[in-house]
DNA sequence: TGCAAGAGTTACCGATCGGTACACTTTATG
DNA sequence: CATAAAGTGTACCGATCGGTAACTCTTGCA
């Protein structure tokens, strides 16, 4: 009963959405890279918009785990995690298959705000706010919400610039801006 | 010999790619909306990239004139005008086919570095962060290049969360923060 | 007036797009 | 062992992809 297959296309159709892009990626290519045949994708999967959509949400919860966790490893104070969030976002940029984040991607693709792709992807960037506003206010930090938006708009910019520069020094450029940015709301 | 023709071409192309994307949008789709025949793009354009970076290069030109002149409009002191950076921004933001980033969109779908339109993307955003150095220099703050990156990751960010969220309070949390790094880079 | 260059029209090319029909084989379970 | 679910292979669909050939129409200028 276990979806084994299901997952396994899930997993794949990631890898090769997010090296090649989603128009750009074909059924016949996923045929191809993932081995698995095209009438079982569609046994699984209606259209591939809706196989699109569980990669997202594969994504999602992916990089999210990994985000939280390598924070919590970094550092153990919530204030030091909300810092060690660039330093683990600087590992990531080192990868060799980095090509940016993936929900910024398909929102480009998609770009209508009505379109579901683009409203999930809207959703991943809410759940991270949601993250890190609690985590700035156990850090004590004054007006949470606003240090949060803002230390996600270094994140984000870092994410893009990295990707558009290939390299990862804007994570260090984020992390010296976010500790200013912290330090201000101390108190 | 003024290539009029030529110059409609692009400037249309550049709205249909932007509103729909560069993969999103065929040659045929283009004929449809310019109402020019395909023959005579091809005489202008050997390929439907060529065409694209064509578009770049003006939407390179015309951005960098807008941002500029309009930061020069709202503030005086090259201090100021890197604030109003923001400003400009939210104005942007708040236009009604406001679609995000076109450099961005055509970096996420280009994604090898190598690729001539990832490259020029790239050329474009080096030739912002000349300008905005500069600026930063003139205005007397320390590490004129460090504050420069750190503003340009704040723009960028604000930029994709405007987009993604179709909201143009992002601006506004990026100047609130870039205010606080110019005043931590003063003396 | 003649004539070349630019633009348009129409029809077409092979390849690929997302998606389906159908018959076949594997695999897990009662 | 039977059976049904799950997966595969192959061939195909109409539409669209980027790009081209051949021919006509317009326009500016010597």
């Amino acid at each position: 009963m276990r979806p084994t297959k299901r997952d396994e296309l899930v997993q794949k159709a990631l890898q090769a959405f997010y090296r090649n892009g989603f128009h750009a990626t074909g059924m016949d290519m996923l045929v191809a890279e993932t081995g698995i045949s095209k009438t079982s994708m569609y046994k699984h999967f209606r259209t591939k918009e809706d196989l699109i959509l569980a990669v997202l949400r594969l994504r999602d919860e992916r990089f999210r785990n990994w985000l939280y966790r390598r924070m919590e490893e970094l550092a153990d104070t919530p204030r030091g995690q909300l810092i060690a969030m660039f330093d683990a976002l600087e590992e990531w940029f080192g990868e060799p298959g980095y090509k940016g984040c993936m929900f910024i991607k398909a929102s480009s693709e998609y770009q209508d705000a009505s379109h579901p792709i683009h409203g999930q992807s809207a959703d991943h960037k809410r759940m991270l706010e949601r993250h890190i506003t609690a985590l700035a206010e156990r850090a004590g930090l004054s007006d949470p919400g606003a240090i949060a938006r803002q230390l996600l708009l270094l994140k984000e910019g870092a994410i893009v610039t990295a990707h558009l520069g290939h390299t990862k020094d804007p994570a260090q450029d984020a992390k010296a801006a976010a500790i200013q940015l912290i330090e201000d709301h101390s108190r």
